[in-house]
DNA sequence: ACAAAATTATGACAAATATCATTAAAAAAA
DNA sequence: TTTTTTTAATGATATTTGTCATAATTTTGT
């Protein structure tokens, strides 16, 4: 798992640009660069667990995550997910609490561990860095505001539509034109807050409709704007 | 509206301690006390639009707020609410993004608006101050999850039982041993993600039950044991 | 490739919740 | 206070969604 090879440093690294780190200094980034570990987490394992407090952060290189809560008698929450570039377990390490959720691969991930000690120096001495968090965990905190609304007020069926396309637009699409993450319908479920079985029939019925082609658990949109209408989605 | 007598500078203010501004220096203090402006919103004021892209963020001093975003059809969904020595609108300045929610007095209300640029002057030479304004946003940020797995997971009938134990915990209790806040059932159903009529069946069985003692909008919690078993409250 | 395990699919039914309609009561305005 | 408006209460009914059961299919591990 840890593959302490600092060939790719920081300085050189494909996601830099995109993470809050663009905002070091050469010299800043020498102190994550030479403190830092990097990792990679096989599918299905856990990276952060729910309750622990973590002694810093990840940097996802190459990946993606899910952000999952426990809720009612075990059953799993995904509150959102991760990808290249993303930063896991901040929110922890800024609001000094043990983990609100747990972090698991989804994939394959490649990422780079930066030890809590060194952000918070950076952060005493750059304050723009400090003001990339804070856009980060402020921005997060809006969309937020925006799933609460919609597990309040809108159906099953309005979210399931909705939430393929906000999975579209998160992962993208492979070269076959499928949605680029592999999720089990139980995530699905776990993701739009249903049973699993409801997600079942509900994916069926887009099948039906012609507004998806459904292959196992290869999923690809057909009827964008009908999706859109359904999910009351407009933006 | 406007009241701009600072008789009562920031140095002396009765929540100074407990804002995010208690981690300034006596003379960063001074910049919030020269440019700070005084304001008391009557109750059932809109404080801040939705879709509005603020010039600074308003302290509360006194009264209390809800946030809440327009939903589909026009349904308004509260989020959160401020009280006493929080911050408004810090979110989307952070973020430098519109407001993702409107912000209404629930009483009148006072408030010390602080413009946009001395906050980020602050944030600039004080990283106490910008940790203040990280944990708070990221603490945020796992409430958000809570609700967020409440909503879909939890019954109605749960996260309104719930519900009632945490404006207790928010807004604590007046002389009369009532609930310290006023809302409408339609409030309360705004919040808690369900339609008026299924609130008001509900607190009537509540009340049936012995759990909850009501007159009007007055609501006192009895059987708060029960209220946390019915409602799924481990903590 | 094969067996075992997990996931997906589907039907039947139950439960929770929303909607619509109407009346009663309370709060706000004049 | 009195009137007007808003909010609360309640019944009847429709709709959505969940639960349980069972079978088919796919994925995973060896």
């Amino acid at each position: 798992m840890e593959c302490n090879d600092n060939i790719v440093r920081c300085h050189q690294c494909p996601v830099k640009d995109i993470t809050s780190f663009s905002a070091l200094t050469k010299e800043e980034l020498d102190i994550v660069a030479d403190s830092k570990t990097c990792v990679v987490f096989k599918k299905g394992q856990i990276i952060m667990h729910e309750g622990n407090k973590p002694n810093g952060v990840y940097c996802i290189q190459k990946g993606k995550c899910k952000t999952h809560k426990l809720g009612i008698e075990g059953k799993e929450q995904i509150i959102r997910f991760a990808k290249s570039g993303d930063m896991l377990g901040y929110r922890s390490i800024l609001s000094d609490e043990p983990l609100s959720a747990s972090i698991t691969a989804l994939e394959d991930t490649h990422a780079c561990f930066v030890p809590r000690q060194e952000l918070f120096d950076i952060i005493d001495i750059n304050s723009k860095f400090s003001l990339e968090l804070m856009r980060i965990a402020c921005h997060e905190l809006g969309e937020a505001g925006k799933i609460i609304t919609n597990l309040a007020q809108k159906t099953v069926r309005e979210r399931l539509a909705e939430m393929l396309l906000i999975l579209e637009k998160t992962f993208g699409i492979n070269e076959e034109g499928n949605l680029d993450v592999s999720l089990t319908r139980e995530e699905i479920a776990n993701l739009v807050g249903t049973a699993t079985e409801s997600t079942i029939r509900l994916l069926s019925e887009f099948k039906e409709d012609k507004l998806i082609i459904l292959k196992g658990r290869k999923i690809k949109l057909v009827n964008r704007t009908k999706l859109a209408k359904i999910g009351n989605v407009f933006d």
